[in-house]
DNA sequence: GTGCGTGCAAACCGTTTGCAATCGG
DNA sequence: CCGATTGCAAACGGTTTGCACGCAC
């Protein structure tokens, strides 16, 4: 099945050592700027392929939200995310997992065939809840 | 408070028009190339311009959906939506709205306070499961 | 030595924006 | 007439890609 080999590169071993020690939810851009200061002179296109491949082999998980960009994860265990309404934090969400129930009571109009869902929570995180912007 | 005056264009008036006429929550290139139709000159950016504008006055509703582009809705009522997996056809969903329970069983992880919630339901449409790509 | 992986820059795609020209009121 | 609105093109931001070089094996 799997005959090509993959090569242990030092770009490889700082990207997830560097993606491994944060923890919140970053982007391939955060990730990127998070490499440059252990290993300046590493590609952009090296740190997006590297993330991209992780997520492909099912090391990590790619997140789809509808707001930001493209999140990485490193816990692979199905569970939901809250995204910061004033600076796009992400962090997990303690609830019961409802796909299951949420998508068989669930009717597509237009010959539609519903499969599946995706929960996505908004919220304030605790530093945007100080700032005195728009907080209610 | 609405001080400033609004003019009537032909160009809003053809893009109004237009969107009415769809109904399959197109993205704002998918209007643009529906408008050139009848109007060839009209500009993109004014096309993006009128339906930025008309959703920020509440007129039509800017969807902002996990994979694909922001599309727009001219249904205000809150409602669920069905993406194809397939081809990113967005549909209506009939399903009772489940937000503030969802909200309020959640808890936010590292101090985030979890205010609402954005349900999305996958799904395949009735073109895409005909094809037999990809279909279960 | 072979060819996978990298770095670079350019392309990409959907969207937004600066600005001069235009046209609605 | 005056300024809101348009068209154009360029900029944008995040991401992907083509290609020559270099390094892991």
């Amino acid at each position: 099945m799997n005959n090509n080999q993959k090569r242990n590169t030092l770009q490889k071993r700082i990207v997830s050592d560097v993606f491994c020690e944060m923890h919140n939810h970053p982007s391939a851009g955060m990730v990127y700027e998070a490499v440059r200061e252990k290993y300046p002179n590493i590609s952009r296109a090296t740190v997006y392929r590297l993330l991209a491949e992780a997520a492909e082999e099912g090391k990590i998980k790619r997140l789809k939200l509808t707001d930001a960009n493209d999140r990485y994860d490193i816990t692979l265990k199905p569970h939901y995310h809250v995204v910061c309404r004033g600076c796009g934090a992400v962090a997990d969400v303690e609830a019961e997992q409802v796909d299951e129930e949420l998508s068989q009571s669930a009717v597509g109009c237009e010959g539609f065939l519903v499969e599946g869902c995706h929960v996505e929570f908004v919220g304030l995180c605790e530093g945007c809840r100080g700032n005195s912007m728009e907080n209610n």
